[in-house]
DNA sequence: GCCCCACCTGTTACACTATAACATAGCGAA
DNA sequence: TTCGCTATGTTATAGTGTAACAGGTGGGGC
């Protein structure tokens, strides 16, 4: 994963300097949505902790990158499932465990552009976070 | 609209006080998204400025009656195009003028709901804000 | 080699968004 | 009337994100 997001940065000619690959490995290693601040605190750990700003610049080469995802409804960043090809983002959230999957499914979107078309709106940048139980939940979850 | 909400709460049992009243009239004004805080300046305009908390716990009992939604890509609130039947909320948001427009497009819906059932994910809540330029912009708009 | 430019990072301070905890007030039903 | 539920007020604080400006780094052209 961290050296596939090395060759995406090689082959776009921008820098995985440092300080964006380990902001990058704290999201990653987490298997689930980040808050900026919590990967404040871990990136402060060891060395000084490092300010706002700089976590969230980080986050944006990443989010430009296509490398990472920021989660709207919960202000929370989550490394792309699969950063090869471009996407808009489609996640499905589980309130019950709050793991969370990347979906990108074509007739989503295709969905959403016919839509939008219809009232000749030009589609730049869909956003797609539902939220809901998962398989395991919905199980553990029987009605009473 | 307000008699519609009058209406609405009157059905649900629920109460519909002058203050939740003035917040709800404050975001049906607005024609597009208001932010919270701004919701707070208005209503301080003449009386006595609310507190950020009597606000959104206006927002709270309106949203849950369906009469106001939360965008959650611009921390805004906004008005119910359509408060009548229950919906997920499906939002073209113009980045060009700022307009956004509610869809509830059943198609999209039911997309999402199958691509969700494919990994055995339970939908509760979809949301979906799309980013684009309305008709207006994108005419105006003309590349160089 | 040297300079210049573009990009990256640090520092400080601040703006914006949202909630916790506890007290008070209104309102209707028993 | 008195109880209990809902709504609101008060105060303080948590959480999220940017602005503005200074300093550093590294590579390409001279
Ligand atoms: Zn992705
Ligand atoms: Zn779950
Ligand atoms: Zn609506
Ligand atoms: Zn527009």
């Amino acid at each position: 994963m961290l050296s596939e997001a090395e060759r995406r940065c090689a082959e776009r000619q921008v820098r995985l300097t440092p300080q964006r690959r380990r902001v990058l490995e704290v999201i990653a290693d987490r298997h689930g949505a980040i808050g900026a601040y919590e990967i404040i605190a871990r990136l402060g750990e060891g060395r000084s902790r490092p300010a706002p700003i700089s976590v969230y610049r980080a986050l944006d080469f990443l989010m430009a990158q296509g490398l990472v995802h920021r989660l709207a409804s919960l202000n929370a960043f989550i490394a792309c499932s699969g950063p090869d090809r471009a996407h808009g983002a489609q996640f499905l959230i589980c309130r019950g465990c709050g793991v969370i999957g990347e979906l990108n499914d074509a007739s989503v979107e295709a969905a959403i552009g016919r839509a939008a078309a219809a009232a000749g709106f030009a589609v730049a940048a869909p956003l797609v976070e539902v939220t809901g139980l998962c398989r395991s939940c919905r199980t553990s979850d029987a009605p009473a």
